[in-house]
DNA sequence: TTGTAGGCGTTATCAG
DNA sequence: CTGATAACGCCTACAA
């Protein structure tokens, strides 16, 4: 009562194993009558190819390297940890990972560990970097050698990357700008942004969104030029203190980047932070604590585990030359509130 | 350079593949210092089990069953597409699926399903069905004969089934509240609440959360008693057209289980279905309409793809007696607005 | 154009 | 207590 193996599918068909094999993989020397037989066979038994006894006989091996920034921020720990978690389900069977970190914002580094990787002949690399001329060269050399390249987080439009692992930026900064026009609701005012220089592509993106959303929407809300916090807790303390203290209109907060854990105690220590509503990007153990007790009102996320999954079905689809289903690909924008944080 | 094999660590370790075996699966049969230098030459060589092989020599196969309603509503179809979708992933490799479907409020004839699954001696089943004494007694049948029993968004809680995989609807019903009354503001007024007979227990527990926090967190808001709409399309109408026409201070309307079509429908008519703030459960190709068309202001949402592979997941744990990682099979509850639809 | 035999990494049976 | 040896479902030389 259990499956059709292939030898049942040699005995319908009346034809020995390494016909049925042929005609599986379509492979050349089979005669056109003889590939009617068998697939008559297979559709007559039900026949359904065993995928992972014909991976492990084939002994396909993938060798895939994530590259991440030596970040300080929480996701990125969290992504690297996402990673090799789902390195070690069986779901990415027969594949061995890498995973280097980089210095932030040191192209000459992160070019040099791309050389290194491409040189040990992995069949495919998911970069976390932003774009810069130098990257953009070693990506089309390594896509010469054949290394498949999936963009992480951030994308590399201009690189010829293979694909894109991560959600529309635009498209969450403009949840992020919804949620915080309708939260605010008739309580006009400004709204504080607070930027950061990490992943700028990322964050200028999510800043687009946002503004087209809160002009287009929510005229009357005003929405203030970026301070720069440079991820450095020190500054980000003293700007946001600054607005704080010198503007009795300030309604609500949007912190498009990093940098979140201090703001949240900057909110909670500052008389003028109780009242605001304050929307943050990425599920931390900071955003996660600020959410439940109440400093932040809303989290924009991307899963990290889904990220990782993806990533790794898209190298593997791309290095054997399949296609991918875009949609199982697609990776959503999460909105967390105290309700749904679990 | 490839991973090391129970070849290499055979040699490695002095014994044979049968030793190796044995301690690999903690088998009896091994004297304790010869564990211990197997497992020395684990540590060395560092072996790491290939988990499909194992499953491919163990000629493990599991038998699973879903038995879902056979329900007019778009979710069920969603789900049971999920279902069979993640079955033809390898992630399940090694199982066959049987998807059964009952009429909706049949208790007997959803009895006599399971009866007949459990003689066809499945390994687990998954049940998307009621609660009711007869199921109660049938499962523990199953139980009994070492059937792994998974409910399936909504919970049987008094039947021993081994697991629940949904979401927690009472949160799911607070998220909703909260969103209405933040969605809401000052635009005070009343909220007219559309149930529905289908999966009483789950649409009861929403009704329960959403009340909670419109109570506890926006008193001045007045939610109406529920309005029947039994699930007809007629009857849902009616029902809410008569409460539309009467009530000058209907401000938000939440659809707690199914009928949105005709909801969204007849609000797209009616003249005063355009400034109200619509809440409605699941997201199907009715309610992401809606809410590109801006007749719905926010859905809550279960992943069928999550449910469907945890489902899974766990059947195969509890068939083997493994634990399960909570943490991953938690599903979550989605907030789904038109700037996150995708 | 087709078939035979051996191997992929693991488990299971049966001797020793 | 330990070791050969034959599976599992599929792929791949090499022969015919």
């Amino acid at each position: 009562m259990s499956r059709p193996t292939v030898n049942d599918l040699a005995k319908a068909a009346g034809v020995s194993l390494a016909t049925i094999d042929r005609v599986l993989n379509s492979r050349p020397g089979v005669r056109e009558q003889t590939i009617r037989r068998v697939n008559a066979a297979i559709e007559q038994i039900g026949y359904v190819r065993d995928v992972t006894a014909a991976n492990l006989a084939r002994q396909r091996r993938y060798r895939f390297a994530f590259v991440m920034p030596e970040a300080p921020g929480e996701f990125v720990t969290l992504l690297k940890a996402a990673v090799t978690e789902a390195a070690a389900s069986p779901i990415v069977d027969r594949t061995e990972l890498t995973v280097a970190t980089v210095p932030p914002n040191d192209p000459h580094f992160l070019v040099k560990t791309l050389r290194r990787l491409g040189a040990q002949d992995v069949d495919g690399i998911a970069i976390f970097a932003p774009e810069t001329p130098h990257v953009r060269d070693e990506i089309a050399h390594l896509k010469e050698n054949g290394v498949a390249v999936v963009a992480l987080v951030s994308d590399l439009p201009n690189t010829g990357r293979d694909h894109f692992v991560g959600v529309d930026n635009v498209a969450a900064g403009r949840t992020a700008g919804v949620l915080m026009g309708r939260f605010l609701g008739e309580n006009q005012g400004s709204v504080l942004v607070l930027a950061s220089s990490m992943q700028a592509r990322a964050n200028a993106e999510r800043r687009l969104g946002f503004d087209q959303v809160m002009s287009d929407q929510f005229p009357t809300i005003q929405v203030l030029p970026s301070l720069e916090g440079h991820d450095d807790p020190d500054t980000i303390r003293r700007v946001v203190s600054a607005v704080l203290d010198n503007r009795e209109d300030i309604a609500g907060v949007y912190s498009v980047g990093t940098g979140n854990g201090v703001l949240v105690d900057l909110l909670k220590e500052h008389s003028r932070g109780q009242g605001l509503v304050v929307i943050a990007h990425e599920l931390t153990r900071n955003t996660r604590r600020a959410l439940e007790d109440g400093t932040l009102d809303a989290v924009i996320n991307q899963n990290v585990g889904h990220i990782a999954r993806s990533a790794l079905r898209v190298l593997r689809a791309k290095t054997d030359g399949i296609d991918i289903l875009s949609a199982q690909e697609h990776i959503r924008i999460d909105i967390v509130i105290r309700e749904n944080l679990y």
